[in-house]
DNA sequence: CTCACTTGGTGACCCTGGTCACATACCTGG
DNA sequence: CCAGGTATGTGACCAGGGTCACCAAGTGAG
């Protein structure tokens, strides 16, 4: 795991934490002091975090930006299993603190990331003395796994066109418009499928006059047509 | 969920739970007091605990026996998540503790079940006093993460006679024998797809002599031919 | 021994979706 | 404007695997 670009910590961290976690500020000195020694991760868009099985040693907890965590296939294909979004914590680094089981995941930034770095040691601390950390952490973690309950259930009852059609929904919902930015071949890899199969289904929808496509746009004519 | 079953709590409890998790035996006297207000649910085999987005509202951590979690699809196939094992806490129940999204899942026992239950409350105080509890809940829950996401994997890249073939291989060597008791209809609920297909999956099998099959049974030939 | 039930075997059929092979666009830096 | 990259459109093809319709073989209760 990269940690090169570890910015020098700052007081300014901790409001910044407060800001976004405000349950977070626990009247507790010895919680503040542990924070305190948190480090900070700056990291650009398109940074691989973890490689299929490798193992990151410190407790990650994310501030901004969002994480794509992923599969690879043998041949190639890969599939979107959930994403890390602020206030949400790193599956695998917890993993790694946990056991030593390697993960069958990679993760990349999907766009700039700052990221608050514990220790290990100084995350089992925050779990002895903050339940607003403890409720944060259980929390992050159940949300993950009701997301990849979904996902396991879509991908093996749910046909492929309405996964796509899902996708498509969520995401203009997410975008606040009619209109996202986006190739077929990343829709092809959300759904651990092929860019001709997208594609294919695509054009289908823009000739059952639900969509409209130019190249590396997407827009929605009658969002009624789409499931979700 | 089912209470009903509720056994009468006994020191012997404790005991029985130190004796399988020396580890949750930390000297402290709070924690010791909390304990002893836990209750002891036993369940027989074949019960469901959780249906489809029913919430239970307490926390609990098996002691003996085992539960499948598994979805099912709207035209009725069902495929395995995985399973609760002994020491295993149910994410079900955190779920609920945690938040109240319901889980896209179901529960059942597989085999005569005894839980230890707790309080929302006590959870949360048991997470507060015990060092030892915390690894275990965060081991528990991490664990049943890397088993659903090799499942992910499988599902999503895996054919479907690799799947058959590695189930098949933990299954003998979970029996520790060469031959396992288990119907057509059963494995194809474990994998979430039709009797028809495993049957014609074992069938090329056992021509190619790598297992030998009768009614309800399966037995090995070549266990060098089976991956996994 | 028989009847009703469970389990397993099999062929026919067909749909989904993965792969290959190209043909087009579109877009951007020179 | 042009070349080379990137994104898309599409037809052909095929394998996996889901579904249906039965039949046959065990099994267990009476």
């Amino acid at each position: 795991m990269n940690t090169e670009r570890l910015a020098p910590r700052e007081g300014a961290l901790l409001e910044g934490l407060f800001r976004t976690y405000p349950e977070l500020d626990e009247n507790i000195p010895e919680w503040h002091r542990l924070l305190e020694q948190a480090t900070v991760l700056d990291l650009p868009a398109g940074n691989m975090l973890v490689h299929q099985g490798t193992c990151c040693s410190n407790f990650m907890l994310l501030l901004e930006g969002t994480v794509r965590v992923f599969q690879v296939s043998d041949d190639g294909r890969e599939q979107t299993l959930y994403r890390i979004n602020p206030g949400d914590i790193c599956l695998m680094s917890l993993s790694s603190l946990i056991n030593d089981k390697p993960f069958k995941a990679n993760a990349i930034t999907d766009s700039p990331v700052r990221a608050m770095v514990l220790s290990t040691h100084a995350f089992h601390e925050a779990m002895r003395i903050s339940e607003a950390f403890r409720n944060l952490v259980m929390r992050s973690l159940v949300n993950t796994v009701c997301e990849m309950m979904h996902g396991f259930y879509d991908t093996a009852f749910e046909p492929l066109d309405m996964r796509l059609a899902c996708l498509l929904g969520r995401m203009f919902e997410r975008a606040g418009s009619a209109t996202i930015t986006i190739t077929h071949q990343q829709l092809a890899q959300e759904l651990g499928t092929s860019r001709e199969v997208v594609s294919r289904i695509l054009k289908r929808l823009e000739r059952e006059n639900c969509l409209s496509l130019s190249r590396g746009r997407i827009t929605v004519r009658q969002p009624d047509k789409l499931p979700g």
